[in-house]
Order: structure tokens, then sequence, then C-alpha cells
RNA sequence: CGGGCUGUGGCGCAGCUUGGCAGCGCGCCUGCUUUGGGAGCAGGAGGUCGUCGGUUCGAAUCCGACCAGCCCGACCA
């Protein structure tokens, strides 16, 4: 393509607001434009990046056995409805109406839907099955963020496999493994496969594909040793033992006026260190207002307890915690409490001569014995494991914690899904057998900005060559003349016909506008010609990243373009 | 949903405190000169100052409501 032609609205400024990289080179390069909060419109450049991205995602689909469908964007409520999510969902899902009156929505992912064409199968012998799209989810997220990283749009690669049992959904969720890893090698990016709470979705397990960057919004501990990686949302990391001293006699109630947390409480003296405090936390677990008891200094997560609980759990309000314990947060304690049930996090088993709220404002309780005063009904592990911890499953290695990107996550979901929607086989022996499912998502965009985030540097964007919108571009310097404007012509046609994609930088501007915008584009090649390197027939070849940089005469320009991307 | 902030030509911003001609930089158009790292000169186009209402002789500016967006948090199939 000839730039002249071409829409490439860069930008000289960031965008006003724009803080991620990804976010501000994206656009500052004319890949994106904002429409909404959470939706962008591809450019020209954006779309053949994601042409590449998909192409890829394709390509490494078909090859583990994956049949190309695409399925609706507009769902019936109905098939929503049968899964029970209609109402699971309830927030991000967008729900209208159709002129009959009849409910509709638009899809988050396509379980219900590819789980409904699985019912037309009939036999085992049809078995097994992979499907996949590239199709737009949209979900109304409260808060889109750094451009492309989390939208409310997207095109995202899902698959969904159907198996006769479980030994058939394992093999083809280490294929998707396998296939993942080699999709986002191939676009540079270096993924952890993380074990992840599947949230939601259901399903027993799920692994995600994230990459390191402080852009992320996900934090995952990994064990240097044995290779763990969890995201915190599951991760288990082993709890330091405390010796206490013990006291004893009942828990002692003691005035603390104006203490509120549990830094102002530690302050009182080493007795009430943060290790030597009860924190208390009130939740919505289910429709049950519950105690949720942890060690002072650690901290609750919320989607590990609502695992472990089997519920979905949500802080309570202020009201409902006066209202249930007759005093505010910051003087809350489980001591005594029989009305509650009470969950505790296994750090506290055995501990003694501790400090906590007295449910009164203004008065704390010390020489608490856990098990003895507090009547728990059950431990739970549910709180955040913190960086350097010692590795849960081997019980050796050091817990490094890392912001991630997540850019890929497959789940076996098991029947779920089949025995809401219907979708069964009749197997060997002539019964019927639900189909055990297993599902797996890319997210296009949000693997775009990732590439961006680890590939860029105070210039803009540098493109690995699969990601690349173009792989070559041809910088010509005073295409007024003929003579420049001949040989870029020459080298523009030649690179065609050898199937390289080229850019034809031709547009009348002065060199500096020229270099800095070819590198804010991140092409990973740059052909330069000028009057200057043409009195010896030869162009300036550089990559974008710096490994190379040399003269090439015009006629082996092409013929080394080639050799260079392979 | 809570907290903080912002809305002024295509982009980035000033002006608002103390009401009185709507400005600057970049970009864009025309001409001339220039051309190996974001050119110079001259001329020019382009704005319901987010929306609605109020105060006032007069509102970008003050007041109210609403809308949109950004950042932090909550939330996140």
């Amino acid at each position: 393509m000839r730039w002249s032609q071409t829409f490439i609205p860069t930008l000289r400024e960031d965008p006003a607001g724009a803080v991620a990289a990804s976010h501000r080179l994206l656009v500052r390069g004319g890949f994106i434009r904002r429409l909404m909060a959470g939706s962008y419109s591809l450019l020209p450049l954006g779309m053949r990046v994601a042409h590449k991205i998909s192409g890829i995602i394709r390509q490494e689909m078909d090859a583990i056995g994956g049949q190309e469908f695409l399925a609706p964007v507009v769902h019936p409520g109905e098939i929503w409805k049968r899964t029970g999510r209609w109402d699971d969902v309830e927030g991000i899902m967008v729900k209208f109406e159709d002129r009959k009156g009849a409910d509709l929505v638009l899809a988050l992912t396509h379980e219900e839907v590819f789980a409904h064409l699985a019912a037309e199968m009939s036999s085992y012998k049809e078995l097994p099955q992979l499907w996949y799209h590239l199709q737009t989810k949209f979900r109304d997220e409260a808060r889109p963020r750094s451009g492309l990283l989390r939208v409310r749009e997207f095109t995202m690669k899902d698959s969904y496999s159907f198996d006769l049992d479980e030994e058939g959904l394992d093999r083809q969720f280490e294929a998707h493994r396998g296939a993942y890893h080699r999709i986002f090698t191939r676009l540079g990016l270096d993924t952890i496969q993380v074990e992840a709470s599947s949230g939601n979705m259901g399903g027993s397990d799920s692994v995600e594909f994230v990459v390191r960057s402080p852009t992320g919004e996900d934090r995952v501990a990994v064990c240097g040793e044995c290779g763990y990686a969890a995201n915190l949302e599951r991760a288990v990391g082993l709890v330091d033992q405390v010796a206490d001293e013990p006291r004893p006699g009942p828990p002692e109630p003691f005035p603390t006026p104006g203490v509120r947390t549990i830094a102002a409480l530690a302050e009182l003296g080493g007795f009430a260190a943060p290790i030597r405090q009860i924190k208390t936390l009130v939740c919505m677990v289910g429709e049950q207002l519950t105690l949720v008891v942890l060690r002072g200094d650690h901290d609750l997560e919320e989607q590990k307890l609502a695992d472990a609980a089997g519920e979905a759990v949500r802080p309570a309000d202020e009201g409902e915690i006066v209202e249930a314990l007759g005093a505010h947060p910051g003087s809350l304690g489980a001591v005594g409490v029989e009305d509650l049930p009470v969950i505790a996090d296994p750090a506290l088993r055995g501990r003694s001569n501790m400090v906590t709220g007295a449910n009164q404002d203004d008065v704390h309780l010390r020489g608490v014995d856990v098990e003895r005063d507090i009547p728990v009904d059950r431990w739970l592990d549910m709180r955040t494991v913190a960086d350097g911890e010692v590795c849960g499953r081997c019980r050796r290695g050091a817990l490094a914690v890392s912001t991630v990107i997540e850019v890929g996550h497959i789940f076996k979901l098991g029947r779920k899904y089949s025995e809401a929607l219907g979708a069964a086989v009749l197997d060997e022996s002539g019964r019927p057998a639900p189909l055990v499912m297993g599902s797996y998502g890319i997210g296009v965009g949000r693997a775009m900005a990732a590439v961006v985030e680890v590939c860029h540097d105070d210039r803009g964007i540098v493109w690995p060559i699969a990601a690349a919108p173009f792989a070559v571009v041809i910088t010509a310097l005073r295409p007024d003349r003929a003579e420049v404007l001949e040989a870029c012509e020459a080298l523009y046609g030649g690179l065609l016909a050898a199937g390289v994609e080229v850019l034809l930088d031709d547009r009348p501007e002065r060199p500096g506008v020229k270099f800095t915008d070819a590198e804010l584009v991140g092409i990973p090649y740059r052909l330069t010609v000028g009057p200057r390197g043409l009195e010896s027939g030869e162009a300036e070849l550089r990559s974008r990243g710096g490994s190379v940089n040399e003269r090439v005469a015009l006629d082996l320009a092409v013929h080394r373009v080639k050799e260079l991307i392979g």
C-alpha cells in the first residue's frame, strides 16, 4: 500500500488521559480510535494487525482439529435462562427485547450457543468435536480502561470441545494448552500458565495464560523451585508459624478510643502487632451475613472465599454490620458471636493470646484464644498469598508475586452446559451421555495490546514480524525527484511480487516526519531510499529493533529483505 | 457503585479566581523557498466553549441539574 493513500492518522502528542503504553501508542500510531468508553474502532493499521493475530490463531486452532464457525452476537434470552446465567451474570450482560417483546441478550461468551448446536449430535461416534469462531463479545464492564486492555466490546476467539468423557476433555484441554503456547510464542509473548479460578463459568479446572507487565490487572504467584504458578485468586502458600505466649483467663476488654485500624491498634504495643491481631470482616456469603476472620496482617482474597464456600461473596455494608453486631468496623470481633456463622482462615488455628474487637465501639479484647473463644463454623483458606511466601505445593521454594495481563484462559467445563441444553449422545452401551465440554478463549485486541506493552520503546511500537501491519516500509526521501520515485517504485513492485507486505511512504513530507512516523508505527524493517544513496545505487536497510543497519544494493534489496523476514 | 479530576476548532492545552471582542501550539488549505531526523515566510479555513436550566444589561467564566470521559477503588462471563 501507499502511505499517501492510506488512512494512518498519527498524532504528535499522547491522547489526553492515556496512561498505558499500548493505549498511547496504538492511538498515536493510528491503529485505533475510541468511540465510547471501552469501545474502539480498528483503523486500517489496527485491522491489519488484528488479521495477523487472527491468522495465527486460526492456523494453530486448525492444527489441533478445530473447525471454524460463526455464531450470532444476539442470542435469545431463552438459552441463557436454561443454563441459569440469565440471572447469574446480571450486570455486565446487556439485555433487551425484540418487537414481539421476546428477551434478547448480547453475547458475552458463547457456551450456550455452541452447546445448543452440539445438541444436534446423537452418537458417540461423532466425537470428539472441536469448534471455534472469532466473534464479537459485549460485556458492560463497570470500568473499561487502558485502551484495548479492558474494553466492553471486543473480538474473541472462543473454542468449545465436546467429548464423551473426562479423558477426552483432558486431551482437548492439553491440545489447547499447546496451541495457546504456540500462538503466544509466535506473537512474541512470553506467557506463564497459571492455575486460575473458574469464576462463575463453572467447571473443574482452568488455566490462564498471562504475560508479565506492570500494566496488567491480575496478579499471580510463581514458585521459583517447583514451577507452581497460580493466580492470586487461587494461589496457596505456607503461613509462617507464630509462637504465642499463653495467657490464662478469659478475654479481657480494654479501652481503645479512636482506634479503627489494624495499624492504629498495633501502635499500642507489641502485644497488638498485626500478627497478633484477629481481623474481622463481615461478608454476605450467598444470602447469609457471615463473620470472616483472618490474621491481622493477612488480606482476604474474596475469590478464594467464594470458591471455597461455593457462594457469591460481597462485603457487607456498614448498616448491615451495625445492625448485626452493634459496633462499627474497626471494633468488630467474633468472640462469643453465636447468631452468625463464622468462617476462619487456617492461619488462625491454635493461636492464643490475640487481640480483636469487642463489638463495642472503642473497645477491644486481649488474651483471645481462637479455638476456645471463637465459635468457628468453617475453616477455609481465603487469605491472599504474599510475595516471598513459601510455596504451598513443594513447601521449599519462594513464591514471587507479579502483575500480569491475562491473554488467554482455558476451562474444563464438564457437563453444566450440555445438561442444561440437552447436548447428549448415546454411548457404546446405548445410554444417553451428556457431552463433556471445555471452553477456551483468546481476546484478539487484548493480545494486540499485550504485544505493544511488551514490545515498544520511547519512539513507538516495535512489532514482532508476525504481528506487524507491514513487514517493510520504503521511506522515500525526496519523492519529488524522478530518480528517487523510480527506484522506490521498482523496489515496491519487486517486494510485492515477492509476496512481502510493504508500505511505500510516498508522502511529500520531510525526512524527519517520515522517520518518526515509521518508528511510531513500528514496522519491523525500513528501506530508506534517497538521492544520497542512489548515487551508489544503494538503499539503507534498518530493523526497528536495531539489530540490522546496513546498506544494500538496490537490485539485491528484495532478496535481502526476504532473507531477513524469513 | 464510592472517591478524585476533566469537558473550549482535528489533536494537545490556556482563558474561569475577579463575568465584558474565544486564544495558543501542533495539524489542515494556498503560494514561494526548503528537503538524510518532527522546516521557514506569507496568506487562509475551521469552534452551538458537553447539554439543559438559572442569575445578570451581559456567561466559556457564577449557581443548579444532567450527560460524557479519565484516574484510583469496588466489580469483572
